[in-house]
DNA sequence: GTATACCACGTACTATACTACTTGGTTTTA
DNA sequence: TAAAACCAAGTAGTATAGTACGTGGTATAC
């Protein structure tokens, strides 16, 4: 791949052109080199990030955690355990939010089986409940 | 109870008193009467008004949908199965957040399942999986 | 009567992750 | 060469749900 500017990262990347400058200045990807004229210039490298940003967020990874991601990437003394420990992490967070999403569920499964279809709403389980 | 300032209401009902104010500005709460001076005034009304809301906010809804709610809760027409709609409607929505958690926590425990702890990064299938 | 607590409003900020727009310079295309 | 496409920066806005602060007026307690 040849030096391209951010409109075509941005289409090969498959993001906003504005979110790659949003990332740039969150710290998330790096300052890149210029033209004479003040245009950016990017490598594979740069599209290879932006990949890897992309990739963990669909793991449920904030901007935050991904730029911790992003350190242990590039360096020398990560070892496999560093990033066993992060995704056992969002594991958790994951299992947590799945329960209470069970919870959730089960009042509202609970509120809507007592529901009598055509009964006025004066005798509402529902709203009895919600107005407790 | 009788005519209390926004302050006790928000102590009675448990959450801030900005919040009122900004639930009030969204047109979640209604514009209370004054004093002379133009202290808001509240009822009983309005505490039972913010617990709805409250309880409604634990079983998942948004603001957007409480104030459907909260119509549905005054509107002479409304019977019990405009309720049980909006309930099951939401149990759908909590249902595919559910599926797509345990999507993400399927990939991770995967990935993670495949670290060998001390191994190198240069050798770690998360590392290797998020830059593809 | 004075100090303290309460209230009002408007503006701005928090968190998270973007996205859009205006103005003006540069590069590419026909 | 001119038009179209692209780029830059900065500001502001979206969505969602709040929260904080400064300035100044009012009510309550001692």
């Amino acid at each position: 791949m040849k030096n391209i500017t951010v409109g075509k990262l941005a289409k090969e990347a498959g993001i906003n052109l504005e979110t790659i400058r949003y990332y740039e200045n969150i710290n998330l990807m790096p300052k890149p080199k210029r033209t004479k004229s003040g245009y950016r210039v990017y490598s594979e490298i740069d599209l290879n990030r932006l990949r890897f940003i992309k990739n963990s967020q669909q793991l449920g990874f904030t901007l935050k955690e991904i730029k911790e991601l992003l350190f242990l990437r590039i360096d020398e003394e990560t070892t496999c355990n560093d990033l066993q420990k992060m995704a056992e992490h969002k594991i958790e967070e994951v299992n947590f939010k799945i329960k209470e999403l069970n919870k959730i569920k089960k009042a509202l499964k609970t509120l809507a089986s007592q529901c009598n279809d055509q009964g006025p709403k004066s005798e509402c389980p529902i709203l009895e409940n919600l107005e407790s």
